[in-house]
DNA sequence: TTCTGAGTTGCAACTCAGTTGCATATATAT
DNA sequence: ATATATATGCAACTGAGTTGCAACTCAGAA
Protein backbone atom coordinates (compact mmCIF):
# COMPACT_ATOMS: atom_id res chain seq x y z
CA UNK A 1 0.00 0.00 0.00
CA UNK A 2 2.86 2.66 1.11
CA UNK A 3 5.21 3.76 -1.91
CA UNK A 4 8.84 3.57 -0.83
CA UNK A 5 10.15 7.13 0.75
CA UNK A 6 12.07 7.33 -2.39
CA UNK A 7 9.84 7.20 -5.15
CA UNK A 8 10.28 10.25 -7.17
CA UNK A 9 6.84 11.90 -7.01
CA UNK A 10 7.91 14.44 -9.71
CA UNK A 11 7.67 11.57 -12.57
CA UNK A 12 4.50 10.27 -11.02
CA UNK A 13 2.83 13.82 -11.38
CA UNK A 14 4.08 14.06 -14.77
CA UNK A 15 3.17 10.74 -15.94
CA UNK A 16 -0.37 11.23 -14.78
CA UNK A 17 -0.34 15.42 -16.74
CA UNK A 18 0.12 16.90 -13.84
CA UNK A 19 2.39 19.54 -13.73
CA UNK A 20 4.70 19.25 -10.80
CA UNK A 21 5.10 21.58 -8.06
CA UNK A 22 6.26 21.48 -4.53
CA UNK A 23 2.94 21.78 -3.60
CA UNK A 24 1.16 18.96 -5.44
CA UNK A 25 4.59 16.90 -3.91
CA UNK A 26 4.14 17.79 -0.66
CA UNK A 27 0.38 16.49 -1.06
CA UNK A 28 1.38 13.47 -3.40
CA UNK A 29 4.09 12.27 -1.10
CA UNK A 30 1.32 13.00 2.38
CA UNK A 31 -1.19 11.19 0.82
CA UNK A 32 1.22 8.17 -0.56
CA UNK A 33 3.68 7.23 2.28
CA UNK A 34 0.17 6.29 4.79
CA UNK A 35 -0.45 2.43 5.33
CA UNK A 36 -4.48 4.49 5.58
CA UNK A 37 -6.74 6.82 3.82
CA UNK A 38 -6.16 10.70 5.27
CA UNK A 39 -8.84 12.90 5.90
CA UNK A 40 -8.01 16.46 4.35
CA UNK A 41 -7.58 17.86 7.90
CA UNK A 42 -4.71 14.97 8.18
CA UNK A 43 -3.63 15.70 4.61
CA UNK A 44 -3.16 19.76 5.77
CA UNK A 45 -1.37 18.80 8.72
CA UNK A 46 1.29 16.87 6.95
CA UNK A 47 2.37 18.67 4.32
CA UNK A 48 2.28 21.87 7.05
CA UNK A 49 5.07 20.23 8.44
CA UNK A 50 7.20 21.37 5.69
CA UNK A 51 5.73 23.49 3.69
CA UNK A 52 3.01 25.90 4.50
CA UNK A 53 -0.26 26.00 2.13
CA UNK A 54 -3.49 27.17 2.23
CA UNK A 55 -6.47 25.01 2.31
CA UNK A 56 -8.02 26.11 -0.70
CA UNK A 57 -5.04 24.82 -2.67
CA UNK A 58 -4.93 21.96 -1.26
CA UNK A 59 -8.40 21.00 -2.06
CA UNK A 60 -7.52 22.05 -5.26
CA UNK A 61 -4.82 19.67 -5.74
CA UNK A 62 -6.66 17.01 -4.10
CA UNK A 63 -9.66 17.65 -7.13
CA UNK A 64 -7.27 17.83 -9.57
CA UNK A 65 -5.46 14.57 -8.61
CA UNK A 66 -8.95 12.52 -8.01
CA UNK A 67 -9.89 14.19 -11.53
CA UNK A 68 -6.78 12.66 -12.91
CA UNK A 69 -7.16 9.06 -11.00
CA UNK A 70 -4.10 9.60 -9.23
CA UNK A 71 -6.25 10.02 -5.64
CA UNK A 72 -9.46 8.23 -4.53
CA UNK A 73 -11.93 10.07 -2.57
CA UNK A 74 -13.63 7.86 -0.31
CA UNK A 75 -16.31 7.92 1.49
CA UNK A 76 -16.47 6.89 5.21
CA UNK A 77 -19.61 7.26 6.99
CA UNK A 78 -18.61 10.49 8.56
CA UNK A 79 -18.80 13.90 7.00
CA UNK A 80 -15.02 14.06 5.64
CA UNK A 81 -13.60 12.72 2.80
CA UNK A 82 -10.71 10.34 3.18
CA UNK A 83 -8.15 10.30 0.02
CA UNK A 84 -5.76 7.21 -0.40
CA UNK A 85 -3.95 6.43 -3.70
CA UNK A 86 -5.72 5.34 -6.54
CA UNK A 87 -5.29 2.11 -8.39
CA UNK A 88 -1.98 1.56 -10.14
CA UNK A 89 -0.22 -2.23 -11.41
CA UNK A 90 1.22 -2.16 -7.54
CA UNK A 91 -1.56 -0.99 -6.30
CA UNK A 92 -4.52 -3.04 -6.43
CA UNK A 93 -8.25 -2.29 -5.98
CA UNK A 94 -9.51 -2.97 -2.54
CA UNK A 95 -12.29 -2.47 0.39
CA UNK A 96 -11.96 -1.03 3.06
CA UNK A 97 -12.75 -0.68 7.09
CA UNK A 98 -13.70 1.92 9.22
CA UNK A 99 -13.86 2.12 12.85
CA UNK A 100 -17.11 3.22 14.45
CA UNK A 101 -15.71 4.33 17.73
CA UNK A 102 -12.14 6.17 16.55
CA UNK A 103 -13.46 7.19 13.09
CA UNK A 104 -10.12 5.43 11.06
CA UNK A 105 -9.98 4.10 8.08
CA UNK A 106 -8.39 1.05 7.13
CA UNK A 107 -7.40 0.18 3.75
CA UNK A 108 -8.20 -3.98 3.49
CA UNK A 109 -6.51 -6.34 1.78
CA UNK A 110 -7.22 -6.67 -1.88
CA UNK A 111 -7.60 -10.51 -1.61
CA UNK A 112 -9.92 -10.37 1.54
CA UNK A 113 -12.74 -8.87 -0.77
CA UNK A 114 -12.75 -8.53 -4.45
CA UNK A 115 -15.61 -7.95 -6.82
CA UNK A 116 -15.15 -7.83 -10.56
CA UNK A 117 -17.04 -4.58 -11.82
CA UNK A 118 -17.38 -6.27 -15.33
CA UNK A 119 -19.61 -8.88 -14.26
CA UNK A 120 -22.13 -6.78 -12.91
CA UNK A 121 -24.37 -5.20 -15.72
CA UNK A 122 -27.18 -6.78 -15.21
CA UNK A 123 -30.57 -6.08 -14.16
CA UNK A 124 -31.52 -2.88 -15.13
CA UNK A 125 -30.37 -0.39 -17.62
CA UNK A 126 -27.61 0.82 -15.27
CA UNK A 127 -24.13 1.49 -16.39
CA UNK A 128 -21.81 0.11 -13.53
CA UNK A 129 -18.34 2.16 -12.87
CA UNK A 130 -17.03 1.45 -9.66
CA UNK A 131 -17.91 -0.35 -6.40
CA UNK A 132 -17.23 0.93 -3.18
CA UNK A 133 -17.12 -1.68 -0.28
CA UNK A 134 -16.99 -0.75 3.29
CA UNK A 135 -16.98 -2.66 6.03
CA UNK A 136 -17.78 -1.29 9.42
CA UNK A 137 -16.81 -2.29 12.79
CA UNK A 138 -14.58 -1.69 15.76
CA UNK A 139 -10.93 -1.20 14.96
CA UNK A 140 -8.04 -3.96 16.83
CA UNK A 141 -6.68 -0.70 18.86
CA UNK A 142 -9.90 0.49 20.18
CA UNK A 143 -11.09 -3.31 21.10
CA UNK A 144 -8.68 -2.92 23.96
CA UNK B 1 -38.65 -1.95 -0.60
CA UNK B 2 -41.94 -0.06 -0.36
CA UNK B 3 -44.54 -0.05 3.00
CA UNK B 4 -48.07 0.20 1.87
CA UNK B 5 -49.87 3.29 2.42
CA UNK B 6 -52.54 1.70 4.56
CA UNK B 7 -49.46 0.47 7.34
CA UNK B 8 -49.81 1.80 10.55
CA UNK B 9 -46.78 3.84 11.27
CA UNK B 10 -48.07 4.46 14.97
CA UNK B 11 -47.97 1.05 15.55
CA UNK B 12 -44.28 0.52 13.97
CA UNK B 13 -43.21 3.92 16.37
CA UNK B 14 -44.79 1.76 19.26
CA UNK B 15 -42.82 -1.84 18.32
CA UNK B 16 -39.90 -0.02 18.42
CA UNK B 17 -39.97 1.45 21.59
CA UNK B 18 -40.22 5.14 19.69
CA UNK B 19 -42.88 7.46 21.73
CA UNK B 20 -45.81 8.18 18.51
CA UNK B 21 -46.26 12.04 17.59
CA UNK B 22 -47.69 13.23 14.79
CA UNK B 23 -44.12 14.38 13.50
CA UNK B 24 -42.47 11.01 13.75
CA UNK B 25 -45.36 9.41 12.22
CA UNK B 26 -45.27 12.04 8.90
CA UNK B 27 -41.14 11.18 9.26
CA UNK B 28 -41.15 7.46 9.37
CA UNK B 29 -44.03 8.05 6.24
CA UNK B 30 -42.33 9.88 3.97
CA UNK B 31 -39.25 7.53 4.43
CA UNK B 32 -41.37 4.20 4.18
CA UNK B 33 -43.55 5.14 0.73
CA UNK B 34 -40.20 5.82 -1.17
CA UNK B 35 -38.37 3.27 -3.52
CA UNK B 36 -35.14 4.86 -2.59
CA UNK B 37 -33.44 6.47 0.12
CA UNK B 38 -33.89 10.01 0.83
CA UNK B 39 -31.87 13.36 1.60
CA UNK B 40 -32.72 15.05 4.75
CA UNK B 41 -34.26 18.01 2.55
CA UNK B 42 -36.07 15.38 0.32
CA UNK B 43 -37.78 14.16 3.93
CA UNK B 44 -38.04 17.94 4.52
CA UNK B 45 -40.02 18.61 1.86
CA UNK B 46 -42.18 15.66 1.41
CA UNK B 47 -43.19 16.37 5.78
CA UNK B 48 -43.92 19.92 4.71
CA UNK B 49 -46.32 19.17 2.43
CA UNK B 50 -48.63 18.24 5.00
CA UNK B 51 -47.11 19.20 7.88
CA UNK B 52 -44.78 22.22 9.38
CA UNK B 53 -41.49 20.66 10.90
CA UNK B 54 -38.49 22.21 11.99
CA UNK B 55 -35.08 21.02 10.74
CA UNK B 56 -33.18 20.67 14.02
CA UNK B 57 -36.41 18.27 14.86
CA UNK B 58 -35.97 16.52 11.65
CA UNK B 59 -32.68 15.73 12.48
CA UNK B 60 -33.09 14.50 16.04
CA UNK B 61 -36.32 12.06 14.84
CA UNK B 62 -34.22 10.78 12.35
CA UNK B 63 -31.27 10.34 14.47
CA UNK B 64 -33.34 8.67 16.84
CA UNK B 65 -34.57 6.07 14.43
CA UNK B 66 -31.39 5.35 13.24
CA UNK B 67 -30.63 4.74 16.74
CA UNK B 68 -33.48 2.43 17.22
CA UNK B 69 -32.51 0.46 14.03
CA UNK B 70 -35.55 1.66 12.36
CA UNK B 71 -34.13 3.87 9.66
CA UNK B 72 -30.48 3.03 7.99
CA UNK B 73 -28.14 5.96 7.52
CA UNK B 74 -26.35 5.55 4.04
CA UNK B 75 -23.80 7.51 2.32
CA UNK B 76 -24.00 8.45 -0.95
CA UNK B 77 -20.39 9.65 -2.01
CA UNK B 78 -21.66 13.19 -1.34
CA UNK B 79 -21.56 15.05 1.60
CA UNK B 80 -25.77 14.88 2.08
CA UNK B 81 -26.37 11.29 4.25
CA UNK B 82 -29.16 9.08 2.61
CA UNK B 83 -32.06 7.70 5.15
CA UNK B 84 -33.99 4.51 4.19
CA UNK B 85 -35.81 2.13 6.08
CA UNK B 86 -33.72 -0.45 8.41
CA UNK B 87 -33.74 -4.06 8.16
CA UNK B 88 -36.74 -6.21 8.85
CA UNK B 89 -37.97 -9.37 8.24
CA UNK B 90 -39.53 -7.77 4.82
CA UNK B 91 -37.03 -5.87 3.73
CA UNK B 92 -33.77 -7.35 3.28
CA UNK B 93 -30.42 -5.73 3.27
CA UNK B 94 -29.53 -4.85 0.19
CA UNK B 95 -26.61 -2.85 -2.03
CA UNK B 96 -27.17 0.36 -3.22
CA UNK B 97 -26.64 2.48 -6.64
CA UNK B 98 -25.49 5.87 -6.85
CA UNK B 99 -25.55 8.04 -10.49
CA UNK B 100 -22.69 9.81 -10.55
CA UNK B 101 -24.31 12.20 -13.26
CA UNK B 102 -27.22 12.96 -10.98
CA UNK B 103 -26.71 11.87 -7.90
CA UNK B 104 -29.83 9.72 -6.94
CA UNK B 105 -29.30 6.51 -4.52
CA UNK B 106 -31.41 3.84 -5.71
CA UNK B 107 -31.85 0.60 -3.69
CA UNK B 108 -30.56 -2.72 -5.44
CA UNK B 109 -32.27 -6.18 -5.31
CA UNK B 110 -30.92 -8.23 -2.32
CA UNK B 111 -30.54 -10.85 -4.02
CA UNK B 112 -28.50 -8.93 -7.17
CA UNK B 113 -25.55 -8.86 -4.00
CA UNK B 114 -25.69 -10.67 -0.84
CA UNK B 115 -22.71 -10.81 1.42
CA UNK B 116 -22.59 -12.59 5.45
CA UNK B 117 -20.73 -10.48 7.69
CA UNK B 118 -21.00 -13.48 9.78
CA UNK B 119 -18.23 -14.71 7.57
CA UNK B 120 -15.61 -12.24 7.66
CA UNK B 121 -13.99 -12.26 11.18
CA UNK B 122 -10.58 -12.91 9.07
CA UNK B 123 -7.73 -11.05 9.00
CA UNK B 124 -6.03 -8.73 11.80
CA UNK B 125 -8.39 -8.50 14.96
CA UNK B 126 -10.65 -6.19 14.14
CA UNK B 127 -14.69 -6.59 14.79
CA UNK B 128 -17.00 -6.40 11.85
CA UNK B 129 -20.31 -5.36 12.38
CA UNK B 130 -21.87 -3.68 8.79
CA UNK B 131 -20.90 -4.01 5.27
CA UNK B 132 -22.06 -1.28 3.26
CA UNK B 133 -21.96 -1.62 -0.60
CA UNK B 134 -22.00 1.29 -3.31
CA UNK B 135 -22.16 0.75 -6.73
CA UNK B 136 -22.15 4.16 -8.70
CA UNK B 137 -22.14 5.03 -12.56
CA UNK B 138 -25.15 5.98 -14.59
CA UNK B 139 -28.63 5.68 -14.06
CA UNK B 140 -31.36 4.35 -16.59
CA UNK B 141 -32.59 8.23 -16.55
CA UNK B 142 -28.94 9.77 -17.28
CA UNK B 143 -28.42 6.78 -20.14
CA UNK B 144 -30.60 8.37 -22.61
C1' DT C 1 -57.64 20.64 39.85
C1' DT C 2 -53.28 22.30 39.85
C1' DC C 3 -48.41 21.13 40.03
C1' DT C 4 -44.35 18.72 38.57
C1' DG C 5 -41.16 16.52 35.51
C1' DA C 6 -39.95 13.98 31.53
C1' DG C 7 -40.11 14.15 26.83
C1' DT C 8 -40.80 16.92 22.39
C1' DT C 9 -40.41 20.84 19.41
C1' DG C 10 -38.72 25.37 17.76
C1' DC C 11 -35.41 29.17 17.11
C1' DA C 12 -30.84 31.26 16.75
C1' DA C 13 -26.42 30.59 16.53
C1' DC C 14 -22.75 27.51 15.67
C1' DT C 15 -19.51 23.92 13.51
C1' DC C 16 -17.19 21.58 10.04
C1' DA C 17 -15.75 20.36 5.46
C1' DG C 18 -15.54 22.07 1.46
C1' DT C 19 -16.33 25.98 -2.39
C1' DT C 20 -16.38 30.52 -4.93
C1' DG C 21 -14.65 34.94 -6.42
C1' DC C 22 -11.14 37.51 -7.10
C1' DA C 23 -6.43 39.25 -6.49
C1' DT C 24 -1.54 38.12 -6.62
C1' DA C 25 2.41 35.32 -7.87
C1' DT C 26 4.88 32.23 -10.89
C1' DA C 27 5.93 30.07 -15.15
C1' DT C 28 5.95 29.75 -20.17
C1' DA C 29 5.72 31.63 -24.74
C1' DT C 30 6.42 35.37 -28.23
C1' DA D 1 10.11 42.72 -22.01
C1' DT D 2 5.33 41.59 -22.56
C1' DA D 3 1.57 38.74 -22.82
C1' DT D 4 -0.83 34.61 -21.59
C1' DA D 5 -1.73 30.70 -18.80
C1' DT D 6 -1.42 28.30 -14.59
C1' DA D 7 -0.95 28.07 -9.51
C1' DT D 8 -1.61 29.91 -5.00
C1' DG D 9 -3.64 32.75 -1.32
C1' DC D 10 -7.25 35.26 1.25
C1' DA D 11 -11.95 36.36 2.61
C1' DA D 12 -16.29 35.30 2.41
C1' DC D 13 -19.68 31.89 1.44
C1' DT D 14 -22.43 27.36 1.35
C1' DG D 15 -24.85 23.18 2.86
C1' DA D 16 -25.56 19.70 6.04
C1' DG D 17 -25.88 18.86 10.35
C1' DT D 18 -25.35 20.25 15.71
C1' DT D 19 -25.76 22.76 20.23
C1' DG D 20 -27.93 25.45 23.80
C1' DC D 21 -31.74 26.94 25.56
C1' DA D 22 -36.53 28.34 25.92
C1' DA D 23 -41.37 27.02 25.20
C1' DC D 24 -44.77 23.56 24.78
C1' DT D 25 -47.22 18.96 25.83
C1' DC D 26 -48.91 15.53 28.44
C1' DA D 27 -48.88 11.85 32.10
C1' DG D 28 -48.87 11.15 36.86
C1' DA D 29 -48.70 13.08 41.80
C1' DA D 30 -50.57 16.03 45.32
ZN1 LIG E 1 -11.05 2.36 16.46
ZN1 LIG F 1 -7.13 1.91 0.64
ZN1 LIG G 1 -28.76 9.75 -13.04
ZN1 LIG H 1 -32.17 0.67 0.09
Amino acid sequence: MTMSKHCNYLQVLKRNSVDPTPLREAVLRSIAEQTRPLAATEIMAAVQIRTSINKVTLYRILDLFVDKGLVKRLSAGDRAFRYGMGETHHHQDHAHFVCTRCGVMECLEPELFHMDVKKLHIKGKRIINHVDVRFEGICENCRE
